[in-house]
DNA sequence: AAATGTCCCAACCGCAATTCA
DNA sequence: ATGAATTGCGGTTGGGACATT
């Protein structure tokens, strides 16, 4: 069967780190019209990618009740169970953990869990997995238990975020470009012409709380589709909590 | 201060599964 | 029933940030 690609490589379509603007499209699409239709999502919303590279954003990044960082140990505790258990299925795995997406679960686990958990199989000899073992393939409903994990000692379990732009409490610094303060203390940018490839600031550097006060926000741009940044902003709750 | 190495995150790629006509 | 279109998944990689020399 010859399919046609979901992404086609001769379309010249951009690729690469999203901007704001482009977030922005996508999320007012998104709320606007839902995504039915990946493939035709980006041409209606007028963005320069491929529809996968367009639902892989929404879905790690700008879908609502989206967290970052910050992973507790009981979230960890549950991936490392979970992995256990199931192996590499990183979409059943972050069903468990709401908010979290299985890109960012499975690259927690390459840059931190792994060595953690290779370093507490070597001073287990036979890990206990009484709980994880209970695990039925077609009923994934999972009674965390920590008590397996209970004797790592503090030494082994790094709870410390050791990337600094994932840390939630770096975001608030970031936020002074290119947004910056109006004369009525709102954050403004100046337009979006300002985002170029020279200036290509995620939009997860600001608060979805801050980017709702920012002028196109409360303006014509998205106004259609916002009433209060609860509504639609991903990470709002996580943001709140700052 | 500059060069080099390492870490880790965001995003891409290929392929399997599913849906649709 | 068939094949095209689309979606979803997991492995991999590019590149920025930070650490070390």
């Amino acid at each position: 069967m010859v399919k046609t690609p979901y992404c086609d490589k001769k379309s010249g379509l951009k690729k690469g780190t999203w901007t704001p603007e482009e977030d922005w499209k996508l999320i007012a699409h998104v709320n606007a019209h839902g995504h039915k239709n990946w493939r035709q999502l980006p041409k209606l919303a007028g963005l320069a990618r491929c529809g996968k590279s367009c639902r892989l954003r929404w879905v790690n990044y700008l879908r609502p009740g989206i967290k970052r960082g910050n992973y507790t140990h009981e979230e960890e505790e549950t991936i490392i169970k979970l992995r256990t258990s199931l192996g590499n299925r990183w979409s059943v795995i972050a069903s468990h953990l709401p908010g979290r997406s299985d890109n960012e679960i499975k690259n927690h686990w390459h840059a931190h869990l792994k060595k953690r958990f290779q370093h507490d199989e070597a001073s287990t000899p036979k890990l206990h997995l009484s709980t994880v073992e209970s695990i039925q393939e077609n009923n994934y409903s999972v009674e965390v238990d920590p008590s397996p994990f209970q004797n790592s000692s503090p030494a082994t379990y790094d709870a410390s975020p050791s990337s600094h732009h994932t840390s939630m409490s770096d975001f608030s610094s970031m936020i002074t470009e290119p947004a910056s303060a109006s004369s009525d203390g709102n954050l403004v940018i100046d337009g979006f012409a300002d985002f170029t490839e020279e200036n290509t600031d995620p939009i997860s550097a600001y608060s979805w709380e801050e980017l709702y006060e920012i002028s196109y926000f409360s303006g014509e741009f998205l106004a259609p589709f916002v009433t209060e940044p609860q509504s639609f902003c991903p990470v709002y709750d996580v943001w709140g909590l700052l």
